[in-house]
DNA sequence: CTGGCCAAATTATCATACAAATATGGATTG
DNA sequence: CAATCCATATTTGTATGATAATTTGGCCAG
């Protein structure tokens, strides 16, 4: 038999995406991460998620199998599932980030972000300069040079990103790809958060060339220096609003 | 109808586990980290796996949701499931760290890992100084007593983990804590690879004391300096140890 | 040449049934 | 009384077969 379902849809799995077993996934993905499931906690079987969603157990169980996935649960026979310890959790996980920033508070998102930003990229940067390939220079100049066109405002966030994730893949180490992840993440949200993406508006350009100008000349602890110093003034972009708690609003489900 | 299956298990997904939509995961994962398939190209549809693997469709579908999960495939209707961009993999997931491991050199392995910890493990320390509570230093002390006791031998080598794990947690930041695999990875098989884990072993524990005591001082420079010394030590030990090429024999299917 | 429409391929979802694992409590036995 | 074994109930794991939804690609008409 399968549980629920021709009944009717308790509490709907809103979201877009139009796959069903991805909006279960992303309903029980924001509430093990908003708390309402806690590590060790033991969740509902897969015969209640139908009934709470309209679902077959085929749908739940492949909603069930990506959480897994992403490190947020683990199945046992006759126990069912349990919610994982925060450390196995794949924080760097697309999804997982985005359940994570929902619930919780911009400043401290933030504030993790730029320390682990501010330790980062300056290396990155580093190794940019020292192993970019041509074409990988070439990305990044464009990204630039779009970032140029479009001054201010929104439309200069996709370039910003774009410079960044250009200066990432240069520094040529798989294991720091997954921070792309995380600065897209950041430099998207800071807009939102404080309605001027760009800190230093003055200084938003320059800086950033200085990076590219670094990069292309091999320039390491050039390189270095210009990342750090654009840190900076984000860092000082975001001190500069205090507990507005504009929630950020960038999960789905 | 369901392909496959009824006929006989063609190529029988090994490896343990004992669940069979876990057993086809790593047997598919394994063949797109090793590139069997590449970015960009589609892999045989469901029908196909479960003649491939003698398993129903419902088992193969769990089995590529987990992989889709983890970023390295996406599926759509009609077209199929295409392997997605390198960028996207999910590396500092614990089995796709392992597929990766099981096809990648292992000199190119240790390099890049030791790459990101020279970046990261002397700022964690440094982190650890300042923010760790009682708690955190008590299981880095524990770690560290454990690892005295041990001597050498490949009974360090767990203690050594915790220890590097425990020193990371206490660095109390969410976007720092993926990397936790990465390192257990690189401790683990450092001893298959080098068969001696402790580099320098006259100063392997000394050095590890200079960490813990820096971080219990509360004193994040001396954490910085202590850290990259051992990490320093340790490159010396790969580097001893050239194309030795011992494949890594971490993965399983 | 252009636009729209049809058909085929593939994933998405559903319903149902049975298998396997295992925690739990109760019976059995020393 | 204590320890062991065992039956049973619960929950996930797997199989099967059917139908829906999506979308590419080509066909056809204008």
């Amino acid at each position: 038999m399968n549980p629920g379902k021709s009944s009717q849809k308790a509490s709907p799995a809103k979201s877009a995406g139009s796959n069903l077993h991805r909006k279960v996934a992303q309903s029980i993905g924001n509430q093990i991460l908003s708390g309402v499931y806690a590590p060790g906690a033991i969740l509902p079987n897969e015969a209640d998620w139908c009934r709470i969603y309209g679902a077959s157990r085929t749908t739940v169980r492949e909603a069930v199998k990506t959480l897994t996935a992403k490190g947020l649960l683990k199945s046992r026979t006759k126990i069912g599932s349990r919610v994982e310890p925060r450390e196995n959790w794949n924080i760097l996980d697309r999804d997982v980030l985005a359940w994570h920033m929902a619930s919780m508070d911009p400043r401290a998102f933030f504030s993790s972000v730029q320390e682990v930003r501010k330790i980062l990229e300056p290396e990155i940067a580093a190794l940019a300069a020292l192993n970019r390939t041509p074409q990988q220079l070439r990305a990044i100049t464009e990204a630039f040079e779009d970032m140029r066109k479009a001054k201010a405002g929104l439309n200069s966030v996709a370039p910003d990103v774009r410079f960044h994730l250009a200066l990432l893949a240069a520094a040529n180490n798989v294991f720091l790809t997954p921070f792309g992840i995380m600065i897209e993440a950041a430099l998207t949200n800071m807009f939102e958060f404080t309605s001027t993406h760009n800190p230093e508006p003055d200084m938003f350009i320059p800086k950033h060339e200085g990076i590219l100008k670094a990069v292309t000349r091999g320039n390491a602890k050039a390189a270095r220096k210009a990342a750090l110093s654009l840190l900076t003034d984000t860092d000082h972009t975001i001190a500069g609003f205090p507990a507005k708690a504009k929630k950020l609003k960038k999960a789905k489900a």
